[in-house]
Formats: C-alpha cells, structure tokens, sequence
DNA sequence: ATAATTATACTACACATGTAAGATTTAGGA
DNA sequence: TCCTAAATCTTACATGTGTAGTATAATTAT
C-alpha cells in the first residue's frame, strides 16, 4: 500500500465532506463547508487544489466543474493516525489511554458500560 | 487555568525528557535526546529555547548552566490533546475509538482482556 | 591577566499550513 | 459568434516547524 499523503487539520475537513458524499463537486464541499466552518470560498478551493496534489483526492471534469472523489480510504487514514497518535502519547498503548481516561474520571458511567459491551460482544454482530 | 501553549513534535520529545527527569540542564537533555533521535545539540538547544518562549518551561541559572523545569502539567497536556484528537477523528467518543479498533481487529485478546479488567475495577485500587 | 572553552543568544532557511486575492480560461446565453 | 459569468489556476504572505550554523558572553585553565 503506498503511504498516505499527509494531511493538514483544515484539509481533513474537506477530507470529510468528500468521503461522507462523493462524487461531488467544487460548490457542493463549499456549501457544507462554509455552513460549519468560517472559511472563504477561496480558501476551500485552496484546500481541494491541495489535496489533489498531494494525491488524496482525484477529480473528473463534468462540462464545467470538477467532481471529486477520495484517493485514500477513510479508515485506512483515521486508523493510521490513531495508531500514531497513540505512540506519542501513551506508548503506543490504547489500554493506556483508556486507563488515563478511567484515573482522571472522564469517563460516565453510560460510557463505561458502552465500553464494557463492546468488549463482551466482540466477535459477535 | 491558562491555555496550555502549542507544543510541536519535536518540542514534545523534549517535555518527555524535561518531565521525567526535571530539574534538568541542556546537556543532560541533549544526552538523553541524542540517544534516541539523530538531532544535533543546536537543534535540540533551539527547541528548549521555543519552549522557554512560549511558556512551557522555565529555567533557573545555577552557576554557568541553565535548569530547567516544566510549566506545563504533563496529564494535563496530554489529556487535552487526546481531547481534542478524539473531537477530530472520533466525534470526541472514546468509545467509537475503541469501537474501531476492535472491528479491524487490531486488538490481541490480551489486550482486550486488560481493557475488560480496567473498566472492571474501575474505582478499586 | 589572557586565552581557550563552553554555554547561551541570535540568525537562517526551506517547507507546511492557514488564509485568501488576482488572473485566466471556458462554457453557455444573448 | 461573442461576451459574460463562473470555474479553475497562479500568486501571496504570515506564522509554525524542523533543522542547524554563527556570534557572543562568561568561565576556567594557564
């Protein structure tokens, strides 16, 4: 698998609206992007022009706009970045984490009993 | 409490060392950092430097070298880095990260018991 | 007292990122 | 066919980061 491209905190927003509804085209990721976000019209077309370049994204031309879709596999992305975020900061441990977040209380308990499901019912669904 | 400062990479790699052996000086941080990075001691000495600047260390001369000891709190940073990673890739949902990672089996069964005990016991100990 | 050493301070530079404005091309309407 | 509006392309610029070299100040050894 080639390595993934590196992604910009504000190119993986576009990144988002891309995965959630390609194909789709230069106004579309506009409109839902300047809904959640306080970015110029310029600014996204920044950021798509980007990640094309930087080969997250390949585009067609249909007539006059371009439609997008992703290049890179949304979980293939997140999981790699979970995996080095959790090198840096817990050792590379998940169990660690989960262990900072039970000590320091930030856990409810509907959360915890969330988690302690999951965890039985792996293997099964 | 005062927004904790922007700590880059390479900057958190000198924390790492500051926090665990504080107070501190240059060299003995460049000795550590040196066995486990290839950087040269300038570069090392500009990192402690940015951090002096943005208020993640302080330092105290003693004599002709400086010791330095960390102003920021180490649970404190990381748990809001893992805020605001979970916020970006995971809805701010722990347990959707963990939901992940046992869908695309990146769990031993080892580990999975170590999260069961954990949220078992949680509150004990 | 001076010179040599060594620690700290200042300067440098390329690349990434956030944030856009201005220029150019082209498709579709008049 | 020609113009105009809309889409894409090019340029810009400040700040952060990785990565270090050069200059200066202060200690220590001679």
């Amino acid at each position: 698998m080639a390595a993934l491209p590196q992604i910009s905190e504000a190119e993986f927003e576009v990144m988002k609206i891309v995965w959630k509804y390609a194909p789709v085209n230069t106004n579309e990721i506009t409109e839902h992007l300047t809904r959640t976000t306080s970015w110029s019209p310029k600014t996204i077309q920044t950021l798509i022009k980007r990640l094309v370049n930087k080969g997250a994204l390949s585009y067609e031309k249909q007539s006059r706009v371009f439609v997008y879709t992703p290049l890179v596999d949304m979980n293939e992305y997140i999981g790699q970045e979970s995996s080095s975020f959790l090198k840096r900061f817990y050792d590379g441990n998940i169990s660690k984490m989960l262990s900072a977040y039970i000590e320091s209380d930030k856990l409810s308990e509907n959360e915890i009993d969330t988690l302690r499901s999951l965890l039985n019912n792996k293997g099964e669904n």
